[in-house]
DNA sequence: GTTGCACCTTGACTTAAGTCAAACATCAGT
DNA sequence: ACTGATGTTTGACTTAAGTCAAGGTGCAAC
């Protein structure tokens, strides 16, 4: 497939005419990278962002002890490091593949140069960081004013919403970047998972997870009750 | 002193023609709000956002249990609430006046039509919303990976650096406030300086904190060093 | 200047969640 | 299919930081 109609694709893209999309696929570059493999570490140069055609990616910090925060798990057709573009010397986290995973990579001042003569795609980039933001500021919220049992279930009920609100999830990362994500470790999450599981708000199989209480779940998030 | 040359002089703006100054000072509409004063609540309709012309506001976010998490704390001539122009439905936190404050205020669907037409302010704003990034992944980091004393010594070298690399650092804001914005409450902070004092590492009076020992600080706040 | 209130500190106690260690399950690559 | 690596669970223990309660300090308003 060519740049020009992948890129007419992507929803960061869409609004754009299919000149833009030609001008933005000649300075966009198909790169490729296997499961583990780093596309940037924490402190390197800001050089361009990324956009996924396909795979897995986890965008993440470590502390000095090896404890792990990620910042998000993004899949097809999402970008990611795109701040770096207008802000930033140099990306101020890690981005790893999680699986084999396929990517179209924008150079920064290239993509600079294209931004100022498209107001379409300005807008567009500036409500991709807004949103960046709001889950962010979420992220934030669920650290410092959630425990454990709260951020989980808050998110175990936003991969129900994004589920078709079937009650039967299948998780597509592993309970160890899941720990990464919630802001905590894997001995903890598993003895959580367990507590809702005796107090029957879910029930946990290898790789899914039932929702059966969907109220008292809610009132976990909000932090209006707790597990016993 | 006139609307436009107000907003001639604010930093987001520089760079554009004093005609296009005109034409936001056109849609700016200056409020006052007194000491405690909350400009909107968490969940409100994100009608626009904020500059300050002099002031200061905090925008946090409340648990049920009262614990405050202050996201931002700033001053004259820094905007708030931008992200909510190009995201939002509604605001994803509070923001409260911490003493007498005039802003201008820029209502959200007049400021989205002046943008589209002027990429310069465009590329300001993408550079702001950038920067907001870059600080609450920092938040995000400290929180979920630095213990209380590592994010304190974080922020008071963060104070000394913009202090004109003064060791003596003035608070401007009181130490609730701030353990609001470390993500802990009042009682921890207090403890933690007390411990600081008795390494040495700084000089703690009512108002004002010395560093003594900058290395030191620096080896806590990257998780180097522990507290004895 | 005195009163009142918000701010700050300290002590005793509780608790959520992390550490360490071990056993087990599962997966990916040869 | 095998095998080493990776992911998962559980138990015993430690610890950072929160809660509750009380007392002290200092500014602000009358």
């Amino acid at each position: 497939m060519d740049i020009t109609s992948i890129i007419a694709g992507i929803p960061l893209f869409e609004g754009l005419s299919p000149q833009q999309c030609t001008v933005l696929g000649a300075i966009a570059v198909r790169k490729y990278y296997s499961r583990g493999q780093n596309f940037f570490a924490e402190g390197d140069d800001g050089i361009g962002f990324y956009i996924i055609l396909s795979g897995k990616v986890k965008v993440f910090k470590l502390s000095p002890e090896g404890k792990e925060q990620i910042f998000h798990i993004l899949e097809a057709s999402e970008p990611f490091a795109e701040a770096a573009v207008f802000a930033g010397q140099h990306y101020p986290a890690s981005a790893q593949a999680l699986a084999e995973t396929i990517v179209l990579f924008f150079p920064r001042q290239k993509f600079l140069e294209l931004i100022s003569l498209q107001p379409s795609l300005a807008l567009s980039m500036l409500a991709l960081l807004s949103q960046r933001l709001r889950k962010l500021t979420m992220l934030v919220e669920n650290l410092s004013l959630k425990e454990v049992p709260g951020r989980l279930a808050a998110y175990l009920l936003y991969l129900y919403e994004h589920n078709d609100d079937s009650a039967t999830v299948k998780l597509d990362i592993s309970k160890n970047q899941m720990a990464g994500l919630l802001g905590t470790i894997p001995e903890t999450l598993s003895r959580i998972l367990k507590r809702m599981t005796d107090e029957k708000l879910i029930k946990a199989d290898a790789r899914t997870i039932s929702i059966l209480d969907k109220k008292g779940l809610t009132e976990l998030a909000e932090g209006n009750k707790r597990l016993a």
